[in-house]
DNA sequence: TTGAAAGCGCTAACAC
DNA sequence: GTGTTAGCGCTTTCAA
């Protein structure tokens, strides 16, 4: 031990993680074919008997790859990013966590980026994650309907795609990437037929963001339906939260509308709404009947329980990262860019057939 | 253009993002003095005018270090992690939202891991952090009270720490990392003290899992302040979850205790056990109070809206990520181990003076 | 079937 | 104050 005069760092330290040249030298092989035999190397077969060598080698030294140094040749990251609108609202949460785990049994870690509804967040979150060159983007929630934003955000997704990433969106946006998205139309449509078969005719629709193109499948879902039974809606605008719920009812209240049902585009405003209606003394679903969209976790523990339309968030989420590994694996191209995924309508203790002596009287 | 003959791929695709090269090339320097200039080296000033020439030139040129090949020299990759029992328990989204926006402030993209509550998941999440070399992994939540565990996850965090990664939690754990945490303590005994003050001697206390460092402080603190009022109370076990709330509370009225109020754990506990009481047809707060714990977003919409004690969620997740950075930089030695955050009793309607008829008998 | 070697983009040690 | 150069860990040509 001659010229063993290590730095006091590195004698304090741990010893530094196994690289790929330690296996290689274990086994008696070159980088190269330690490589090969470690990944699935299609055009240089390596022989079994190599193969197991190396792995043995591999196991033995508790070899895991360095996904920077892989990512670096690569010119891209093992890693996933989901793009949420905010990731307090449970809608989000729920999805992020179903997409991190999905993630995480194909071996990839999940960075979230929450914009907060702040669209010039989301770009910039873009271009970060251009940068890192992340292997797939998916957007969580519906897209903007701003030419200018989308021609921005379309620049961003351009670049991810030029160095073989994947972008996927899990509700619909104008870009017209793959696409795995609830039946948001279908979904209003047989909410509000749910209420109409309920015996309601006077119905509110809280409606969401008009900027969102999520809020408009729903609201045109909810128009359509209504309309087939000769009902004019009374609308009101919310934004998605449960205050924003909250304030259309009070709203209509204020007005001195008569209304026996809400319609609310999310499960957010639908529990403002509930809300706000207890408190201004009127009973769910005795005098007024509530319906929310999404079924978030949760909603089933209001009361009373919300009757809503379930989104599956969980299949939307697997099928998303299914979707961006399919298309990072080149084994995308027989998938229909869109798919529609079926909603079911939940009927809880927040709907129930209209009062008898119609309507409620705003004060 | 002799011998332009681009491959059809370099023909079609988008320019490749500008390197630190280019940028050294437009400004007229070196490589070394282009990184310098764009960085903050301390050993190797940059004369001013070369700095600007070379700021110009990155300006011009859009160009955004590759954090990869930043990554792989410098040893670890400028990503947090933020590591949760559960994102879908809305304690968690808004800790791990927080965390992600102060850590965007800084350039960094936030990682989560959400264990769903099972030590297996957690300890791989922790072995991938590891190899990928996250600058830091913060854990929201607390600690198991496992040996065996927590033996496990030092060994991943003390590869962290060798390759200068920092590691800090936001709950109590047993591993003396650096943490910031609330009160979790002189919280629950606010809060017992709250109750007492509104004149309730008959209290069901629900506790949270008991492997769990965090319902360990809470129950301790209820526990004292109860002892030191004389009151013995009601002792139910939960697990943090909802339903766990309703389980605890139905199975104290299946055997027929009697109590004016219930302190539950945390937020999602008292929301089941709300619910559960309700069922009942016990009136909150009139028949029975209901108390709280977290103060997470959705409380204030409850009927009635829930009295509790108010972690300062947003405040925890800044402090971890600015102490996490400090470490990243070297800064961080003047900062106690542990500091703990202040929590404030927030006193809504679903807790009242107990009923002149005391208690409430289970069926 | 295997090996040698280039190089992904960047920073830092070492020269000048 | 600036430049030259090695090399982080890995995959993938190219050559044998």
């Amino acid at each position: 031990v001659t010229h063993a005069a290590a730095s006091p760092r590195a004698a304090t330290s741990s010893p530094r993680p196994t690289r790929l040249v330690d296996v290689a030298e274990l086994a008696g092989v070159s980088l190269a074919t330690a490589s090969r035999a470690l990944n699935h190397d299609h055009t240089h077969a390596v022989s079994p008997s190599t193969r197991e060598r190396v792995q043995a080698a591999a196991a033995k030294l508790a070899y895991h790859v360095n996904p920077t140094g892989r990512g670096l040749r690569v010119g891209r990251l093992a890693t996933m990013a989901v793009v949420v609108h905010h990731l307090a609202d449970p809608y989000f949460a729920e999805v992020a966590r179903a997409v991190a785990a999905r993630a995480w049994e194909a071996g990839m870690l999940t960075i979230v980026c929450s914009s907060n509804r702040d669209p010039e967040v989301e770009l910039r979150y873009l271009q970060l994650l251009s940068q890192s060159r992340v292997a797939a983007v998916l957007f969580a929630g519906g897209g903007r309907e701003n030419a200018g934003h989308q021609r921005m955000v379309q620049r961003h997704t351009d670049a991810i795609a030029a160095y073989g990433g994947a972008v996927v969106a899990m509700a619909p946006h104008a870009e017209h990437w793959p696409c795995e998205t609830a039946d948001n139309h279908g979904g209003a449509a047989a909410a509000a037929r749910h209420l109409l078969s309920l015996g309601h005719r006077e119905i509110a629709v809280i409606t969401g963001p008009e900027w969102l193109l999520t809020s408009r499948e729903r609201e045109l879902g909810f128009r359509e339906a209504l309309a087939e039974a000769g009902v004019v809606p009374l609308m009101a605008g919310g934004d998605f939260t449960p205050s924003g719920g909250s304030r259309a009812v009070e709203a209509l209240l204020d007005q001195g509308r008569r209304f026996t049902a809400v319609l609310a585009s999310n499960d957010g405003m639908a529990i403002g709404a509930l809300q706000q209606l207890q408190r201004a003394g009127i009973s769910v679903p005795h005098e007024v009947s509530v319906m929310g969209f999404d079924d978030i976790p949760g909603v089933d523990y209001l009361s009373p329980p919300l009757s809503t339309v379930r989104v599956p968030l969980q299949a939307l989420a697997i099928a998303a990262v299914e979707r961006a590994l399919a298309i990072l694996s080149g084994a995308a191209d027989d998938l229909p860019r869109v798919r529609v995924h079926p909603v079911l309508i939940v009927d809880r203790a927040s709907t129930a057939p209209p009062p008898a002596t119609a309507g409620v009287k705003g004060r």
